[in-house]
DNA sequence: CGACAAGACTTGATTGGTTCCAAGAAAAGA
DNA sequence: TCTTTTCTTGGAACCAATCAAGTCTTGTCG
């Protein structure tokens, strides 16, 4: 089913429908995470024999124009890709280990979110990244700090 | 005044006070702006005769964890600095050109900022990013879509 | 004041992520 | 089938950032 899903929705976006794409999008479906540009080279020639870093490159900055998947960059991370419903969620990031969650958001509410002083800016987005330790390193945070 | 502030502030902060960081310190509280590694090491080098770009990135990295600098790394950019007085603003990113503006905040207020469904992660900071049109690429954008 | 140890700076090389280039081969869509 | 786009291989380049070894400075203590 996915498939079909994906070689329409390729195709809705304005998309030419390539191997390499589709199985991109694929990718990032079934691993609702994060993923970084190797991880999912890696991942992609799982399913097709062979593929080079340069076709993912391409198909992501498509993919990502045509919003079909949405890249993050959190500071200090190379580019992470995860497929996008379209949904307003925001990231969360672990400061020791890099760990990405998602983090669900009412879509456009909080005040903070529509600047009146946007100094003339025109804000067609407001991204928001949470900072803070993921539940692994907590526990490493804890131990450290009982033994200390 | 302000080396005498400076080099107090450093020390407070549990700093050594050497000329590279005091000059540091003061080039970003001069530009009110955001300003990227290269531009820093431009104007420390108008003023001490010979930095190396080491000692800048070494000093932005003390600094930084002193708290008495914020480093941004907005998608795409390289990251910038700023003079940070404490206060919870954001920024503003353009689209376009990557110019950053200040947008004053409501410290913590907003219901978004304050994640319930965390996955676990323990949440310090909210970083907000806007994304837009700076007011010169907005009217670039309009003689493009008059004249066409 | 003078010396010592830790910390900070300098130079030079190196990594890492990403982008770009070119030519030819393959595939998609009309 | 034909045209256009995309993929492949291989290379090169870019920029930001980091590492390493050695030298200099800071701050403190005698």
């Amino acid at each position: 089913m996915a498939d079909v899903d994906i070689t329409a929705e390729l195709r809705d976006a304005g998309l030419r429908v390539t191997a390499q794409r589709a199985a991109v999008l694929a990718v990032l479906r079934e691993h609702r995470g994060h993923l970084a540009v190797d991880q999912i080279v890696e991942q992609v020639r799982a399913r097709l024999h062979a593929v080079s870093a340069q076709a993912v490159y391409n198909a992501l900055a498509a993919l990502t124009e045509a919003e079909l998947v949405r890249r993050i960059e959190p500071a200090g991370s190379p580019a992470l890709f995860e497929a996008r419903a379209g949904d307003n969620h925001h990231h969360i990031v672990c400061r020791r280990c890099g760990a990405v969650g998602d983090v669900d958001c009412v879509t456009g509410s909080a005040p903070c979110l529509d600047p009146s002083n946007a100094g003339g800016f025109l804000v067609d987005e407001a991204e928001v990244t949470f900072w803070g330790l993921c539940p692994a390193c907590q526990k490493k945070s804890n131990k450290r700090a009982r033994s200390a």
